[in-house]
DNA sequence: CGCAGGCTTGACGCTGATCAAGGGCTGTGG
DNA sequence: CCACAGCCCTTGATCAGCGTCAAGCCTGCG
């Protein structure tokens, strides 16, 4: 079965959702800024409840909304020549997913639930002249993306070092480190498309994985992942440099 | 002998800018903005010219200015654990460099020119200050730094796609987009410098470019860098998929 | 002249990709 | 109910790309 499109079918639970506390709050920026100025657009921001695997936006298509996550995960992919579906990025609680300053610009990827996810959705338009007019907006704005681009920045740093069990020890704590230490976090992404996030294969991920769990350093239940020595896990990232 | 710091000797020649024609012409933005509500404070953008190695700030230190890149080429380094400098990405014209939301923070990495430079420097507080005040120009930042977490992402995706042939002709090319085609540019970094930005070996680069050149790719005169054959090089970078 | 540092080239070995096989789980249809 | 197909995950065997080590060349500089 082929997921569903939010823009299609926005059968989910849904109600209009207050800019202050859905994207400064998540920007946790704090200024003196009147909801009112915000919210005098009927409809401006729509809240969205997600199964997984539902389609946000597809590659492509043109630049018309952009969703606030505020609960989730949800991965981004493009599908390269070879028609094979390629993740570029994953999104987490607190970014901005498609926000594009010309709103006809094509999506440069696809966006896809890969939790039960919380969205705020807006039009790119609206989300435009609402900056135009609104600075602390705009401030929180540029926090949101310039914080975006410093995680992108470590993301390469990571991926240059190159080898693959830093690589995988750095996912793993990457993830835990959205949710409380110890406990046993739903892993919802398959060794493949873990494999593509880090550049690696399904087979080097998949022994790595292995690898860790007979050290003790995880647990990795069916669908799941529980750190049990994160620090071990962390000098793993750290410890042996190259060159 | 170590390069000289900017903040501590402004000896190149410098005068007042004005955002106008720095910030916003940089960023390709037309809006209808006034340039005095800009430029009203006193001294609040210093133009300079920078000679090569010059360090425009240090790892660790306050960011309290920020830069924006007219011309010439930054590379962006930090330290790691074993005392060795490390690339952390390059910086071109249109870019700002040094750009933090909270004045205080320490800087994540060492700015230093690779060729010669005209940047013009903000105090980051001004700036804040003024993208308080100023939508349209908080506008042209965010798109700012929109295009640069873009980048960003291309460079992810570009490091994932392993070989490092790829990787060099890719580097080669996205060096050369900046100049006019078939021009013999200036190879400002060193083959270690660019081996750190790519995540590979000296020799490797070494032996890549060597094969290019043998294959009538490039020329590679001392310092220098020309494409011959571009189409080939993009096909390069473009055709052998993996996975 | 001698030394240092950047670049090139060669020989070798390790890491991780590739190829292959098998087990576990799920959904589907007989 | 079972049989079977398909997918994900795991593990093993092999191979190759690139890192590592080493040597030599060239240029610049003291």
């Amino acid at each position: 079965m082929t997921p569903s499109i939010v823009n299609a079918s926005p059968n989910a639970s849904l109600r209009y959702c207050e800019i202050g506390r859905c994207l400064l709050r998540v920007a946790r920026v704090s200024c003196n800024f009147t909801h009112q100025s915000v919210c005098s657009i009927p409809g401006f921001s729509l809240r969205y409840e997600c199964q997984p695997h539902e389609i946000l936006f597809r590659e492509n298509d043109p630049s018309e909304n952009l969703f606030v996550l505020r609960r989730g995960l949800i991965k981004l992919t493009t599908v390269s020549i070879d028609g094979h579906a390629q993740i570029v990025g994953l999104a987490v609680p607190g970014q901005l997913v498609g926000f594009e300053t010309k709103s006809k610009k094509a999506r440069r990827f696809t966006a896809e639930t890969v939790t039960p996810v919380t969205v705020c959705r807006l039009r790119n338009g609206d989300m435009l002249r609402v900056l135009k007019q609104n600075p602390p907006v705009a401030m929180a704005v540029i926090e949101l993306v310039n914080h975006e681009l410093l995680e992108a920045q470590q993301f390469i740093r990571m991926l240059r070092k190159r080898s693959a069990e830093k690589r995988v020890a750095w996912f793993l704590l990457s993830l835990a480190s959205h949710a409380a230490p110890g406990a046993t976090i739903p892993l919802a992404l398959s060794r493949r498309e873990i494999a593509e996030l880090l550049g690696l294969t399904v087979e080097t991920v998949s022994r790595l994985m292995s690898s860790f769990r007979r050290s003790g350093l995880i647990d990795a239940p069916r669908g799941g992942l529980r750190i049990r020595q994160a620090e071990r896990l962390q000098a793993c990232v750290n410890k042996p440099e190259r060159h």
